[in-house]
DNA sequence: CGCTTTTGACCCGCGC
DNA sequence: GCGCGGGTCAAAAGCG
């Protein structure tokens, strides 16, 4: 960990860095996945797997793996300023959450499904990813004026959840938060999905996000130049989820 | 008609 | 024990 990091024991719920104004980051309470355009991943340690185009910025750093929650973390001094050394051009946005203290607690007893969150620049609240949900509650949290609902996937022997609200901070923000894994496919077909790159899942893959054109990540995410390893429309090869999302060449395990 | 959304009620964990 | 806040339930309404 960096100097300067503030403790984990500081029960603020987030951290927020935006260089750019750029379109999305992720990041998960099990497993961290963090980048424009979930171009990054960072499950098997920093910088591992990562497009030589994205290296990771230095600020970044990751925290001691306790034994079930890995927690990637910011290394700044403060969380309103945008840490020295960002490599601008190739992080154009980096948010990264840290859960919070009571999050931290629930993971640590090991009652909590996988979870896995993400932040997307958009205006549309429910994301479309290719699975079909259920709206099964919503509600009005503290400390936001923006309700949170609940979706469960409609699928019948899936078990998964998803939240949905808008960051406090930044209205244009959606946080979708993702607990479980889904025991089937999704119901989009392939054509009509545009893959994220370079998402790998090293345990637990999670979802599989996709957007659809011209919804979900916004027109910055649609405007910038593709990077090398991004595919629109590669053939599926069997392997499962990972082949939905990571070409084949990015994965090691 | 079947499925989804809405929304108030209820439950439960946590802090005081 | 009580209040608060988050998460879920379930009946009613809406929609195609």
């Amino acid at each position: 960990m960096e100097e300067g990091l503030p403790p984990l024991s500081d029960a603020s719920s987030s951290w927020k860095f935006s260089a750019d104004g750029a379109s999305v980051s992720i990041a998960s309470l099990h497993d961290l996945y963090v980048g424009e355009g979930l171009d990054w991943g960072l499950p098997g340690g920093i910088g591992d797997g990562l497009p030589p185009a994205f290296d990771l910025p230095s600020w970044v750093a990751e925290e001691p793996r306790s034994s079930d929650a890995a927690t990637v973390v910011a290394a700044s001094s403060s969380s309103d300023e945008r840490p020295g050394g960002i490599p601008s051009e190739k992080a154009k946005s980096i948010l990264v959450t840290r859960n919070t203290s009571a999050e931290r607690v629930v993971l640590q007893k090991g009652t909590r499904q996988p979870r896995f969150a993400f932040m997307t620049k958009t205006e549309i609240d429910h994301l479309e990813d290719g699975y079909r949900w259920r709206k099964y509650g919503q509600k009005v949290v503290k400390n936001s004026p923006f309700p949170r609902s609940y979706y469960r996937c409609t699928h019948s022997k899936c078990n998964v959840k998803k939240r949905v609200e808008r960051s406090s901070q930044d209205p244009s923000i959606v946080i979708t938060t993702y607990e479980g894994q889904h025991c089937h496919h999704t119901v989009s077909p392939p054509s009509q999905q545009i893959r994220l790159p370079a998402m790998r899942f090293h345990r637990n893959p999670p979802m599989i996000p996709v957007i659809h054109p011209g919804q979900a990540i916004g027109p910055r995410y649609q405007e910038r130049t593709p990077l090398p390893m991004e595919r629109t429309s590669p053939a599926p090869t069997g392997e499962g989820l990972l082949d939905d999302v990571v070409p084949s060449g990015m994965r090691r395990r």
